[in-house]
RNA sequence: GCCUCGGUAGCUCAGUGGCUAGAGCAACAGCCUUGUAAGCUGUAGGUCGCGGGUUCAACUCCCGCUCGGGGCUCCA
């Protein structure tokens, strides 16, 4: 902890004489000795992070004990030897020069000495108990208040008006729009504009995320740093990839940057300002680093580095970042909701001019939905919600008017009165789970700062330099935020009678063969064998359990295809499959299976059984 | 961050200012050898979240901390 620090000597006599300048940013001053008597000597020394507040602080502190002393007479002496950790001279200075106005508006009879001299001085101290002090001066809890940026204070204020845009251009004030059948935006519209939200047990997916053993709170962490366990991040690591896959696909460059900054780096104090999100600050030697929040500082500053020219826009560049931190209020954290430490996509599209921007955002707009429908979360699973500025509409509807065509459903508008932050216009999907809340999932921005503020420039068809247009955008969302939304959905498909499941490509197990007794347990294991080398996650119930309850559990793990092996299926050659999503037994060739989840599962990536194949080997991680 | 509720066995949860803190499930051992959602018996398992206080005595009452739920707020 940085503070103020003040040796205080009632002194009888302190005399002192400037030898020579230690620093360039000394003060001008004559070479004479200076005797003083009757003085209260303050030697100073000013840390990182201290300011004028705390020198106010000081002298009102200090004041005090002049009261007590009975003296009206001070002498302020930088010296910078009371710490190890000093503050760079041009604040240290204007610190002490604080001090010593203040000291004066205060009626105190006050001297200085100069600052960044070489100094030698002798000194008479009183003998009495009070005469000598040492005191470090900290920020009182009202002034130590977070470093808040601008743009968080910035949202706060944000004034906007709310809309309904139909796919064919209605634009509706919301409190005139009839939501009826469109329940979901309803709940959007209510939740963004923060009016009542009718919501109160532990969020359905928190349970299953347990239940499934796939992910769980670590409480050895920070809270919103999660745990993963096999199962868990086998279905986080098949999203990643197939996420990266398709970013690889649409043309963006992989690429791989610092997770943490240097908090004083010019580019980034100006930019942490322009964004609302708390850090992870870390101490690391003489730096204050934060962790990032985005991949948008890497990606800035490889790029304010990278030469390039019209030729190569757009110009795609793309980071899976693991992890992303934003130190969200402990309040706002909920299981797969909404972390501290989370895995997001984030690609950036750089533009030479409006049209080429606008057929880019497009693109993206396409490629988000293609990337959640991998997820098979559909449109009828979540809303459009789209912000401008008033200005940028008025220039731009039918762009705006055509992404809503595109979605084929109304969507959510909120207009700015004028450019808060650094967009001029976003849109995200939003997913509504059973709590009625809202959350975001694909993004996509039109920023119009940060080529000049990082000095990211191409050049052009006539060979000048030129700021582009920056696109943000997350596919995907956060990787976590889709499992969330996955789970929700999950929960929501169980309310309503049917068997909760996930995707087949994203299930950990897809199949689970149960042997009928032991005496076809060798069968089990030689069909499990046979199907797992068709690249097909598939375990067997080996445990010396029933039959009746080796199905039960499959079904609770959400087994997607549980196979009965017992003498009829070794006579006939034909298996019998318990289908989750029917809840029927289907009579089939093996070969046949294997070619349905073949198929089923075609173009996504696959990871192996996360477990043992033996369920007796499996260890189980809570739950 | 604020308000509020909570943390008891691996999980879900009972319980009491006092004697040895319980159940179901899971785990482990054994029996059973089974035809599509829970077979039977037994064994083991506890710093009652952590720290402090009050008391002859605290899992129980009080305070602080920590982790979690809900609400507020916020959300890239």
């Amino acid at each position: 902890m940085n503070s103020l620090r003040v040796l205080q000597l009632h002194s009888n006599y302190i005399e002192y004489k400037p030898i020579k300048k230690e620093i360039d940013r000394a003060e001008e001053t004559g070479k004479e000795p200076i005797l003083l008597e009757e003085v209260v000597v303050l030697f100073t020394a000013v840390e990182k992070d201290d300011n004028e507040t705390v020198a106010i602080q000081a002298i009102e502190e200090t004041q005090n004990f002049l009261e007590k002393l009975e003296v009206n007479k001070i002498l302020l002496y930088p010296y910078a030897h009371l710490s190890n950790n000093l503050a760079k001279p041009a604040v240290a200075l204007k610190v002490i020069k604080t001090m010593e106005k203040y000291a004066k508006e205060r009626g105190i009879e006050t001297y200085r000495a100069p600052f960044g001299w070489n100094k030698k001085f002798t000194i008479s101290i009183k003998g009495h108990p009070l005469a000598e002090q040492f005191r470090l001066i900290q920020p009182t809890e009202a002034q130590k208040e977070e470093k808040v940026s601008k743009a968080l204070e910035a949202e706060e204020k944000m004034k906007s008006s709310w809309y309904i845009l139909q796919p064919n251009g209605n634009l509706i004030p919301v409190e005139k729009y009839d939501f009826t059948g469109q329940e979901n935006l309803e709940s959007l519209t209510r939740y963004e504009i923060s009016k009542t939200r009718a919501s109160q047990q532990t969020p359905p997916h928190i349970r299953l995320m347990k239940k499934l053993q796939l992910v769980d709170y670590e409480p050895g962490s920070d809270p919103g740093n999660l745990r993963w366990y096999p199962k868990g991040r086998l279905i986080k690591s098949l999203i990643e990839q197939f996420v990266t896959n398709a970013m690889l696909e649409y043309g963006a460059m992989e690429v791989e940057t610092p997770v943490m900054y240097d908090f004083h780096h010019p580019s980034l104090v100006d930019y942490l300002d322009r964004f609302p999100a708390r850090q992870y600050i870390l101490k690391s030697e003489d730096k204050d680093l934060f962790l990032r929040f985005a991949a948008c500082f890497g990606q800035f500053l490889m790029l304010h580095d990278t030469q390039f020219s019209y030729r190569q826009l757009p110009l795609r560049i793309y980071e899976l970042t693991r992890y992303s931190f934003r130190r969200e209020k402990s309040g706002e954290i909920t299981g797969l909701r909404r972390q501290r430490a989370f895995t997001m996509p984030d690609c950036h599209a750089l533009c030479s001019n409006l049209k080429q921007m606008k057929n880019e955002f497009n693109i993206r707009f396409k490629l988000c939905m293609t990337v959640l429908q991998g997820f098979e979360l559909e449109k009828e699973d979540y809303e459009l919600a789209i912000r401008f500025t008033k200005d940028f509409y008025e220039e731009n509807r039918d762009f705006i008017v055509s992404l809503v065509n595109e979605f084929r459903k109304p969507a959510l508008i909120e207009m700015l009165k004028e450019k808060v932050l650094y967009w001029i216009m976003k849109w995200e999907f939003n997913v509504i789970d059973n709590q009625d809340k809202a959350s975001a999932l694909s993004t996509d921005q039109i920023d119009v700062e940060n080529a000049k503020r990082y000095d990211i420039t191409y050049v052009d068809e006539n060979g000048d330099r030129q700021h582009p247009l920056i696109l943000h955008c997350s596919p995907s969302g956060g990787v976590e935020r889709c499992i969330y939304a996955l789970l929700e959905k999950a929960y929501r498909e169980q309310q309503k009678g049917k068997a909760p499941t996930l995707p087949l490509w994203l299930s950990p197990t897809q199949v689970r063969v149960i042997p009928v007794s032991d005496k076809f347990m060798k069968d089990a294991e030689e069909i499990t064998k046979t199907i797992n080398k068709s690249n097909i996650r598939v375990s067997f119930d080996d445990r010396p359990q029933t039959m009746q309850r080796k199905v039960r559990e499959a079904e609770t793990e959400w087994v997607n295809y549980v196979l009965v092996i017992g003498q009829k299926e070794k006579d006939s050659g034909i298996i019998s499959v318990r289908d989750r999503l029917t809840g029927k037994i289907r009579k089939m060739k093996l070969a046949e299976l294997v070619d349905e989840i073949l198929k089923k599962t075609k173009g996504k990536p696959f990871k192996p059984l996360p477990l043992p194949e033996k369920l007796s080997k499996q260890p189980q991680f809570r739950g």
